[in-house]
DNA sequence: TATGAATGAGTGTTCATTCAT
DNA sequence: GATGAATGAACACTCATTCAT
């Protein structure tokens, strides 16, 4: 400090290979996820990353083909959450369900997933290849590994006849409702809902309404 | 003269005499809902609503003001569908359930509707307050609407016990869900939802799931 | 001066309809000769037209398009000079020439024209399509013009037998060269060229070189 | 080998052994001639010379240094196709001359100094001490060769009067204005000349202007 | 000596906003 | 009221240069 003006201590330069794209890909879903793709600064996503913008161009050459490693990314994160969910297909349908919606409700809601689905719902518009590696990476899987456990189901005889991709859509659909509800007015209304104890009477409700009558 | 996909390029003719904000509003909202707030150029909006950009700021002081202008116009235009869709309480809950999914299945997915869910999902985070309006004036009167329907059916017997909000979340969510992944998907996968059946066996499933038990 | 701080005068904003666009072009031209393409800011192009560098995209969509505007410019700036001199040619050859190399010497050395043959040449490889406008409408009129006075001085017997266009390399050749010399090595070096004593030898020489041997 | 055009993918396997510094000359004077100075990568310049952006500043401390390198390394190895054109003063003036002529219509125009020439002009007012050296150490060397020669063989009576320095400009400013002639038109235009035939002709006309009249 | 990741100043371009007409 | 030329702040992207390894 008693040096002249200048003693700024230079931040030191960082080295390489440190997950370099891994930490600036965080860094731009964060930023992506909250002020959308077009309002979301290079300048601060470099900032966040702990980089200098001109870093950002060693490993993405386009502001929109960071956006495309940030989706790409997603898929590799979350669909083993959506897999550890899917994939318990022992037991009755009944309570693989209800495990199922449960922790829905507990672990998706706290997570980055309903920011991220606002998000792809953004901007799936300017980005139309974008909401089709959504689909297929994501949304497909996810409903068609429910879809057949629905089939399986019915097969055996626990639930009655019916589409059942549509029964899927009968059961995610007010989960979404419900995580998309809290994503857009949480903050902004004192309007509060419970996501668990939408999961425990829509379980109820929609097992009794697709249950075999025999 | 449904607008959607491509139809953009349509500059309509000169419309009502004198009504140039709302010709404003219109063409904004067009554009806002295909590219989202940011991506949305005010040269475009000037020269789709048939004026020149500094005219714009004869009727709204900023960009953000004529994205709100463009929102609280929604209300007036389309609380009619809603209500007309819900108002109609008359008859036994099954009857009017069935009724108001199938409207919705045939008209909304073919309005603009769809695509304003969208926005205002997109929007939500940018724009707080706006989320808040979106709730108070439409959101919230449509489900407590929906709340009030199932409560008195509950009263009447026509239906078991629970929460009757959730129960409308349960009822409208695959509803709103199928209008997304239509909204979404639609033009940029093979990916079909035929919506309408989505509401036959929907209705049929919760009505089933709902019901008293005697 | 005892206002407050920010008395800084506002640089009142200038109105349309003045010929913007020429001075837009008059300033690029003036630095894309000292500087080349790509060493010529924008910023300094606008300064210089005493406008802001948003200004320049009203009239030109691209640095590249400006440049394109400048060359263009210069051939009907230039072409007139051109065809002044020569379209004289009435009376004798040797008349003819004498004159025109003089005038060449004394005007062209003083105008711009060195500075943007230079320019062209810098700049030919980087916009091939420049160079063949350059030909086009400068070069190739030029020394057809020359190549047909020629001709005609051949039939007439004034001139010796030869290829016309040839021989009009001949005679503008080292006019060129002296021109080039003292554009390049004018302000760097003591060795200086007269140019009118050039042309006036160099008109010597081969007006005896060429003259019919009759 | 010629290189011209488009030819400049080719990546030449590792040269000699250990001139690294005269394998970035060679890549940097390649891409300089082509592109000019300032479009010119360094990055480019390091690929095209088989290393790494970084080495060149091994070597170069800066980029303009490394350009000066390039005109420095010029010399060497251009002169000698001058010195051997130009040295040969055996013989009567007409016969030499023809043969510097012929010779310079014959190798120099597939050789690099087109280009190298081209460059230079293109940068003097950049580099106006460039411009000193290009012409200290190549231009006025051979341009003081030729006055030479012509003021001997004047003295010899085998020339008519007038300054031997500006008869040396008449003698090499077609070929000069040939050899750019082909230079900026050959690519761009259909426009060709025969540089041969000039030489020859105009060989002949300016031999017949300066001879001695007895 | 060589590497290549990191830097950061700089440039072209866009666009919401203003203002003289 | 309407226009559209002009503004200027902001941003994506480039590239010569540096430095830890």
């Amino acid at each position: 400090m008693t040096q002249d003006g200048k003693a700024l201590e230079v931040p030191p330069r960082r080295r390489r290979k440190d997950d370099r794209p891994g930490e600036i890909i965080e860094a731009a879903l964060a930023l992506f996820v909250v002020n959308g793709f077009a309002a979301t600064k290079l300048s601060d996503v470099a900032q966040r990353a702990g980089v200098v913008k001109g870093t950002l161009y060693r490993y993405f050459d386009t502001k929109e083909s960071l956006f495309r490693a940030v989706v790409q990314h997603l898929q590799v994160e979350n669909l083993e959450v959506v897999r550890q969910a899917g994939l318990q297909e022992t037991g009755p349908f009944a309570q693989v369900l209800t495990t199922m919606l449960a922790r829905i409700a507990q672990t998706v809601s706290e997570s980055k997933i309903p920011a991220i689905v606002r998000m792809v719902l953004a901007e799936s518009r300017s980005f139309p290849d974008l909401s089709s590696i959504w689909h297929d990476e994501i949304v497909a899987p996810m409903l068609g590994a429910m879809t057949s456990m629905i089939a399986s189901a019915q097969a055996r005889g626990e639930l009655g006849p019916g589409d059942p991709r549509l029964h899927a859509m009968s059961i995610m659909g007010p989960m979404l409702m419900g995580i998309l509800y809290q994503e857009v007015f949480r903050s902004s209304t004192n309007d509060w809902l419970d996501l668990e104890s939408l999961a425990r009477q829509h379980t109820a409700t929609i097992l009794k309404g697709m249950k075999s009558d025999l």
